[in-house]
DNA sequence: GCGTCTTGCTACAGATATTGTAGCGTATCG
DNA sequence: CGATACGCTACAATATCTGTAGCAAGACGC
């Protein structure tokens, strides 16, 4: 039960105003941390608290709101026990830009 | 670690406070519209205005910004006459992500 | 029981970032 | 000339994010 964040701009995870699916996903992908907290989830889960540390002491506050969001979208899940998890789909969701990694890599010699 | 302030994110888009390269590229994508616009310009050069158009009439203050990130970034450029358009280096990150779309369908059915 | 951990999570105020509207200067057409 | 479109900016009003502090619940040894 988190309280509503300011319901006029939240836009639901999935509907987007144009009924273009990959228009809520970016929108959803283009939040600060977004990207980053799915990234650092790749290779297994993370207490809320190791997740702060290995996100640049990213403030708790965003971090909650980031990991709701996701877990609402269903790429994430709290694992009793573990910590927070990529879902089943959040894995295939990363999986298609793990490339980036590489391509991070070649972008920063130029 | 103190964060830097603003300014100097905006002024070095390739470093990091960490040295990795991904996680620049993570924060440059992470900002509101990065996504979004890189992907309206995937299917060619769009003027600043018919950018704002597709983008829901997003302000063109933050457009601006945007842009000016990803030309310095060197993943768009603004072509005389036909508008902002994806640099070769542009259309090869957005390869990397091209099949969020169809993601993006299939998670829309959960 | 007690105290001390760690966990997930929230309150709050101050600092940033984004929005929306309006408009500038330039160029290109008729 | 007038009309239009371009890239781009100023400005104040919002919305969002940050940083610090702290809560309640659970697990551990004592």
């Amino acid at each position: 039960m988190p309280k509503p964040p300011s319901a006029a701009r939240k836009r639901s995870v999935h509907g987007s105003r144009t009924g273009r699916p990959i228009m809520a996903l970016l929108d959803l992908l283009g939040r600060r941390w977004t990207l980053r907290i799915i990234w650092e989830l790749r290779d297994g889960a993370l207490t809320s608290r190791a997740l702060r540390t290995v996100c640049d002491q990213a403030s708790p506050t965003i971090l909650q709101t980031r990991l709701t969001e996701l877990r609402e979208a269903g790429f994430v899940e709290l694992v009793s026990g573990e910590g927070y998890a990529l879902t089943a789909l959040g894995r295939e969701l990363i999986e298609t830009f793990l490339p980036l990694h590489r391509f991070a890599e070649r972008w920063s010699n130029t």
